[in-house]
DNA sequence: TGTCTAATAATGTATAGACATAATATCGGA
DNA sequence: TCCGATATTATGTCTATACATTATTAGACA
């Protein structure tokens, strides 16, 4: 339980107190230089234990009032969403790709909104299959923008599946999901070896950095994939 | 951009050097007493922009041989779960909640099984509609262990959902979610004023604290309803 | 009684130094 | 050349102290 050092085991003490409920929402915990005794520590010791649960958001602190146990009003879970590639051999499962279209074109309407293009230029538009010992395991859209990523247009991602090669060599500065739940169309059915209008998950990214959107991916999932997440970090 | 304290921004300087790429994955960031000598600050000062780094997994530390950046293997980003009346009231809208059943019984198998019951007991079963504006929102089915939340009894939940009483009242320790997408079942298609077998998607959560698992909850929304996670935290 | 002001209590940030711990580097000897 | 003891370096934890910031409380004054 005591798990090494004095400000971990401070925040772990506080932290049960208030995931058992003795500290209920609203309860003021007590200030610094009363755990500074309590624990025979140092101020920064308990401070650096408090801040911990602070930053998860465990509690609220307030100069000259104190810190208080936050009020739950949403439940904060991280998801992991790994590159197909890895998930698959996590599994240890045999990964292959397969490339179902590669397109170089100028970017379409679509593509300007999907990778917020003001002006337009080359997109590298990949449809992709993930398989897992070879069975069907994802069906991947994807966009590029070649004008920030203009290595993409060398590669072979059938030898290094675009995700992972994105993942190891094109940094990224902020990325945003979008889980949805849709019925498979005819010709993404019969790849994913479903019949249509079979019930699908579709995890929608876009991943930008500073200069403008790099990528945009659709990945396709039978229904019966399942995400998991986790609250806590 | 300098937002406030030294050490936030030598955090904020660091991050960005990563996210961008100029320190790509495996690079040795400076060590400690290069960054005090830079900024012109203390030890603990640098020691604390670092620490937040790496409590983010942006960075991994080793002892002696210094502080590297992290090859990035997942995407991590934060669901935010609200519970759904705040969710439907958070855009204006008006919510409300119907019971459709509700059922105090022994549990069964199938309920022993998803509430980690080992010796059965009383089980409370809820199945409710949410809706904004008078329309269908999702269907929640939901099961509350009696055993360890006696007062759950008691409550009229179409006056507060049982979603945000639970919240509100009972403190957990640990969640654990699964999202899928599923076809709606004749029932479920006519409360979500759906054609049967329209793609839905599903979150399946377990709740619990110490003595066991509280809750197990399973919120049906209709396919085009999007979960979104962001990256960053 | 009401209002403005000053004291006070709490957190927030930072410093400078000490010792602990872990992994690597170095050097002497077999 | 290989091995092992020792030195070195970087991070990890902690102390004691100082001053800044902010919201509340108490007191002075009209």
């Amino acid at each position: 339980m005591k798990s090494g050092s004095l400000h971990e085991r401070i925040r772990q003490d506080i932290e049960t107190r208030i995931m058992s409920g003795i500290w209920e929402a609203g309860h003021r915990i007590p200030p610094e230089h009363e755990l500074m005794a309590h624990y025979a520590c140092s101020r920064m010791t308990v401070s650096k234990a408090i801040s911990a649960l602070a930053d998860r958001g465990l509690i609220d602190r307030r100069k000259r009032a104190g810190s208080f146990v936050a009020a739950p009003t949403v439940h904060r879970a991280t998801l992991n969403i790994p590159d197909t590639a890895a998930e698959i051999e996590g599994q240890g499962r045999f990964h292959t790709v397969e490339i179902l279209n590669r397109t170089e074109r100028e970017a379409e309407a679509a593509d300007l909104d999907l990778l917020a293009m003001a002006e337009g230029g080359p997109v590298l538009s990949l449809t992709c299959i993930h398989r897992a010992d070879g069975k069907a395991f994802a069906l991947e859209e994807r966009l590029i923008n070649v004008v920030i990523v203009p290595a993409a247009r060398e590669v072979d991602f059938a030898r290094e599946s675009p995700g992972r090669w994105l993942l190891g060599h094109v940094p990224w500065t902020d990325a945003k999901h979008r889980i949805t739940a849709i019925a498979a169309m005819a010709e993404q059915a019969e790849w994913l070896d479903l019949p249509e209008g079979a019930p699908c998950l579709s995890v929608e990214r876009w991943t930008w950095r500073t200069e403008g959107r790099i990528t945009y991916v659709r990945q396709i999932y039978p229904g019966d994939y399942a995400l998991t997440a986790r609250f806590v970090a």
